[in-house]
DNA sequence: TGCATTTTTGCAATAGCTGCAAGTTTGCAT
DNA sequence: ATGCAAACTTGCAGCTATTGCAAAAATGCA
């Protein structure tokens, strides 16, 4: 099949993007609940019908851009330099993650911002991204440190995401700047890496690779 | 008003445990899609439109008996022993928050549990209870512990239910004995607790009340 | 017993979402 | 170029959750 992975693909992309890109633009001007699927496959030129071949609900389009990156993210992170640190792959998994979900995406980033924030149907959708990206990263640390074990792994990823975003929220829900924000996320990082370093070493009394390197990284942060 | 606080009050909390059981029942037989709001009513002996008089939406009503328990513990939470060092009011906020938040309730509790594993949506109403949760102790921890630094607690909480709540769908989802899920709650815990000592350390310069008490706590957990 | 208040109910309407089958478009082989 | 099969779009019909409104019924108390 495909020559350049598709002419149609990239048709699609094109269609999913405006379709996500006019919802947001219409969701800005009236308002979230004021806007129906029919508004918004009106504004992208399709069906009714065709909103839902690209988006499995209303509240999904929100976090089009949000999924994308993600996904990005994902396969980007499958790749780890050879010899790298397990705890600093971790704290890269992590950074990562949180960029993605925490950047503005495109012209209506503030927008998605907002609606995520105060519509209790789209927080609970963020919330849903951020569990099963905490699965992912408990995948990971599994596969990176065999000597973990399963409860920590699960304690740990969990511990991280659950620090992660509860300070994100605050941050945006208090109008940080994205200074502050940094700063707060450097500062959560190093609290959680209290006890990851509690559980690495637990695995690691015979280390495979390198340093546990116990608990001064906080690098650059988010 | 009310002699022993409204006989008419506890006509509607009758009402309320009628309708909630009956769905419950209704789900575990046949499903949660397939059975309406109308069979629900049918079942309650009240109209459809009544339904919703006594819960918000169809997914609410799966966590009725949550949601009593976690009211329940909030007040209890609020009267704290006087002296008691903060550390401890926060574990044991912490444990009961967890407690109400797993226990099987009534008779379809292992329906409950089943239900919000499987739906998404039903997933995402107790993710958003979990983080109403944490904003509450964020609350309370603020409120105990003066010194410490906004982000702090944001964070500590956040790490705290993240965990938890990590690790009881872990357990849930693999059906751990309730001895070794609460072994796991321990240890995860423990983990946790580093991070709050760091947050306790770092506002404790001139403690105000009580011993810091530094980590070793870890007591007989959930 | 009668009144004021609360609760229940019926009716009608909106909107999200799905299955289905027919119509269109597209990529590729001949 | 031509035609076919796969992929995509669309319209339709229908189901269910959810809400507003105003009438009807139940309740607690004077």
């Amino acid at each position: 099949m495909g020559h350049v992975e598709g002419l149609r693909q990239r048709k699609k992309q094109r269609t999913r993007r405006t379709i996500a890109s006019e919802a947001l633009r219409l969701f800005a001007e009236r308002g979230y609940e004021e806007t129906t699927i029919a508004d918004i496959a009106a504004a992208a030129d399709v069906s009714p019908r065709t909103f839902f071949s690209y988006f499995p609900s209303k509240e999904d389009v929100v976090f089009a851009e949000v999924d994308d990156r993600l996904a990005e993210v994902a396969d980007r992170l499958t790749q780890r330099p050879p010899g790298e640190p397990p705890m600093e792959t971790i704290r890269r998994s992590i950074v990562d993650i949180m960029e993605a979900l925490v950047t503005e995406h495109g012209a209506y980033g503030a927008v998605q911002v907002q609606l995520i924030l105060e519509r209790p149907g789209l927080r609970a959708c963020a919330l849903q991204r951020m569990t099963d990206t905490q699965q992912e990263l408990q995948q990971r640390l599994h596969d990176l440190c065999p000597g973990i074990s399963e409860i920590d792994a699960v304690a740990v990823s969990g511990i991280a995401i659950g620090g992660m975003q509860s300070v994100i929220v605050h941050c945006r829900r208090h109008g940080y700047s994205p200074e502050a924000m940094r700063h707060a996320l450097d500062r959560t990082f190093a609290l959680v890496e209290q006890g990851v370093s509690m559980a690495f070493a637990a695995s690691m009394s015979s280390p495979s690779g390198s340093d546990p390197e116990p608990q001064k990284a906080a690098g650059r942060g988010v």
